[in-house]
DNA sequence: GGACAGGGTGATAACGCTAACATCACTGGC
DNA sequence: GCCAGTGATGTTAGCGTTATCACCCTGTCC
């Protein structure tokens, strides 16, 4: 009597199909809506009815189906990243984050990342996550090109940019890169060094373009006018490049590298040049990886902190989703110059 | 006409509630059904009306709801990913190479990584995957009480698990670590060292405990009995903690690290105790961080293809949830041993 | 003692899609 | 000329939830 033609699974350890709301109200003598009631906050259910509802959900292994929920509520609690390498160390700290944070919100994450991060993979990510029904999506987008994109989309769809953004006005959370460049850049002229030459990363890339203006300004500041700036892709191999024709300039005493990878690749260059490290060349690198502190010499570098980037870009977009007016839709995080032995002042070459 | 006090949304770039299957069908004066055909392969429809449902879709710019149709059809397209620190370089490559290869087959990942990945965690983050309904789920978990829970979780959902597992009879796959072992003590025994030191990973990872055991046997079945091995939690620091003592034992020749950062500890211990590195001291590492080969000096390691792992664990969960019963549950990836310039033949100190 | 409030519950209608069947016009074979 | 076959479409009924409203009770107030 409790089963009709479609049966209800066996208690206990069935293994046939998974147990629905019905499945539980048939079994507790109520109507699925009580059900429902006693699974989201049961405010009016009378204290023996709730206990019969919870005894019958445990008995039946009942699970509730979101997707189910999300089609009548409209609400998926699913937000979709959108990101690229996650290979790297920051992207994947700031992903970690950004998923820590909407598991504490009881919000599921959904990823997408992209091998190149380009105009069309952002949109074709996006699309992606949006028939999906994502609520609301991040990009850990720090391309211009996806930027752009970016920007394109925020008028459609809930949308925070992380480690990027400050030039149009789509929400955004990122470290203070043209602080932390500029700290960097002080420290070395601080230590008597008369210059600093720089290894910034790729042009199209916006921290980078960040971080190699505020070396920049920092010396005009300083009254130096500063040298050419080199390119590298953030490998330590193009840091190792670039170190292999700086060690042969005997003017250089002082590098800043936009990473520090980049870094590790110069130290190498240098050593091989028989070059010491801090005597010869003082070297400051970017982003503080856990292995940075243990490079020969460790390495003078600045600290990000990538976790908060992520909760803190989560977090404003559930405020942007859950229609509370976030107090500030930009936000900066601050960073932290670790000197270590990388650094000291100048000798003569 | 074609509006009702329900209005559907306006034509262009309209901002209102986004259009449905009901909208786009009224646009193209078909029925819902037309456009549910010509949305999945248009089988039996004429050209004409193809064309001008495309249009209607176009127009409205109509989005599929993947939550209802996952709702009728009981298929989602998601699979989830339990994972734990996945800021790390192995678990974080593995989780980009099950992302692309989900999206490539056209499903959506969703990750749900927890601080710690004990039993209760595991549980914890497959029941929040499983009530978002995942079609399966692949675990990034290499720790012995996250595969008890995962093995308790396979009779109930499809699982597979990456970087684990060869103890119970779940889907698996991980690469060679024993083989990997093997063969970075291998190279040092034949290199002439008379013994290696090991540093491994913390006990209850079970890639440690593998390779530990592939260090071992590989000594044992050489002839020479093996030194007590040293227990480190894949840090830097902690391989920095090891190197220090090591380095005040004239007797240490040769050391296999258990991955590539303790190897870095180590090596930046013995420099400052002024050994030099491979005259003094060879040194292996595992996984072949990008960054391994520019440490100085570039370090001999093994390596791992975390992608190719990530890409095959998905492709063996997508066969197990699509039924074709796959060739084999349990893959072994092929790791791979990369000579460089830490290690060398041994001299008398 | 009748009206009324409100706690507790059930019935019914969505949500946006696909599955399954029904319908209708053609075509071609005998 | 009639029937079967088939291509193109429409109709209806769910999928498993929540929203909404209706309905019972009980107790309380004047």
């Amino acid at each position: 009597m409790t089963s009709l033609d479609h049966p209800g699974p066996t208690a206990g350890e069935g293994r046939r199909r998974p147990a629905v709301m019905a499945d539980v109200a048939r079994l507790a003598g109520v109507s699925h809506q009580t059900v429902s009631r006693v699974i989201n906050g049961a405010n009016k259910v009378a204290p023996e009815t709730q206990a019969r509802v919870e005894e019958a959900m445990r008995l039946l292994d009942y699970r509730p189906s979101s997707v189910a929920r999300a089609l009548v509520t409209g609400r998926s609690r699913t937000v979709g990243v959108i990101g690229f390498n996650t290979t790297l160390y920051g992207p994947a700290s700031t992903l970690y984050g950004i998923e820590r944070a909407a598991y504490d919100a009881d919000y599921l994450t959904s990823v997408v990342s992209m091998p190149d991060l380009d105009r069309d993979s952002v949109l074709r990510a996006s699309e992606r996550l949006r028939r999906h029904n994502v609520e609301g999506m991040l990009a850990v987008a720090p391309h211009q090109a996806a930027i752009a994109a970016v920007a394109q989309l925020s008028s459609q769809v809930p949308i925070v940019c992380v480690e990027a953004g400050p030039e149009t006005d789509i929400a955004s959370v990122q470290v203070d890169q043209r602080g932390g460049a500029s700290a960097a850049t002080r420290h070395l002229l601080e230590l008597g060094h008369e210059t600093v030459v720089h290894i910034a990363g790729p042009r199209d890339w916006q921290e980078a373009e960040i971080r190699l203006a505020g070396w920049r300004d920092t010396l005009i500041n300083a009254g130096v006018s500063p040298p050419p700036p080199r390119f590298g892709d953030w490998s330590s191999a193009s840091g190792y490049a670039h170190g292999c024709e700086l060690a042969a300039q005997a003017s250089v005493s002082a590098v800043f590298c936009s990473n520090d990878q980049m870094a590790l690749g110069v130290m190498r260059a240098f050593r091989e040049a028989g070059l010491s490290i801090p005597a010869d060349v003082s070297i400051v690198g970017f982003d503080a990886t856990p292995e940075s502190g243990f490079f020969s010499p460790p390495l003078t570098t600045v600290r990000q902190d990538f976790i908060e980037v992520g909760r803190q870009g989560f977090d404003l977009l559930r405020r942007m989703i859950e229609q509370e007016e976030p107090a500030d839709r930009r936000l900066i995080i601050p960073f932290e110059l670790i000197v270590r032995m990388s650094t000291a002042g100048p000798r003569a070459r």
